[in-house]
DNA sequence: CTACAATCTGTAGTAACTACAGATGCAAGC
DNA sequence: GCTTGCATCTGTAGTTACTACAGATTGTAG
């Protein structure tokens, strides 16, 4: 019988989210508090649709801010594509930025981790690196 | 009269590290309490040096607890290179990690901005994404 | 002597969860 | 009827690495 609902669990392993992370976005509100049987949460399709999208956008690397905003502009349709498409750009720079952050930081650990495998040095070059003027 | 010391608006200065920072590397003991003139902080330039080090590490990336145990490593000169060697890869390949998942998140980001801009969907092609089965 | 900049201590807030502790409920097996 | 075990519940505290105050002091320059 399916009219009681989702339990909390099966909701997690559809969506891929733990339990306590559920509870937690119930308890910031951004998903609505679902059906009650006594004191156990029940939920339906939308909330599990719900949940997967805001999944998604975790996983694009939206905060939970931009996620919110991005579900309150779902609801309307592509009346609010304009504004999803300048928060996704934000954020597109965003994620390039940090990429060129840890490319950089990429490249001198590289070198460094490349030096030392080349041997016999006087002192460290990691160290080096780190201690150097 | 530099013998004093350095105050912690210069020491800041010099490293670039901001003043709370600094306050709380010495809560956590990542920093040495300095020398106090009455409740006033003074540093000296072994001090600078220690500090250089930590926020070169940290914008390499590395944790705190990596750095930390950078500190001790460093102070035995050449004799911990393995181990520093060791810290940096295993950092490396984390680094590497979330590059390339930020890049994933890049593909995907991309391509919907893209097909948002090439226009007249009948949906909003990054919402679409998001909800997609 | 007074204004001002620098410093002080201590606490609370940030992001996005995660990890418990301890209680409760429900169903199945004996 | 009773026990065992699992799922769930509430509520709080911890994580990382800072940052941001509030409110008090202190040293110095004019």
């Amino acid at each position: 019988m399916a009219h009681v609902g989702i339990p909390i669990g099966e909701l997690s392993r559809r969506t891929g989210c733990n339990i306590e992370t559920i509870r937690y976005y119930e308890g910031i509100t951004l998903l609505p508090a679902p059906r009650r049987r006594g004191r156990f949460r029940f939920y339906d399709d939308d909330d599990v649709a719900r949940l997967t999208f805001v999944r998604r956008a975790r996983e694009l690397g939206f905060t939970l801010v931009e996620v919110r905003a991005l579900l309150g502009l779902a609801a309307n349709g592509q009346a609010a594509c304009e504004e999803v498409r300048e928060i996704s750009a934000t954020h597109l720079s965003a994620v390039r930025g940090r990429i060129a952050d840890l490319r950089a930081m990429e490249r001198v650990l590289s070198a460094a981790v490349r030096q030392c495998d080349r041997g016999q040095q006087l002192s460290c070059p990691l160290i080096d690196a780190l201690s150097a003027n």
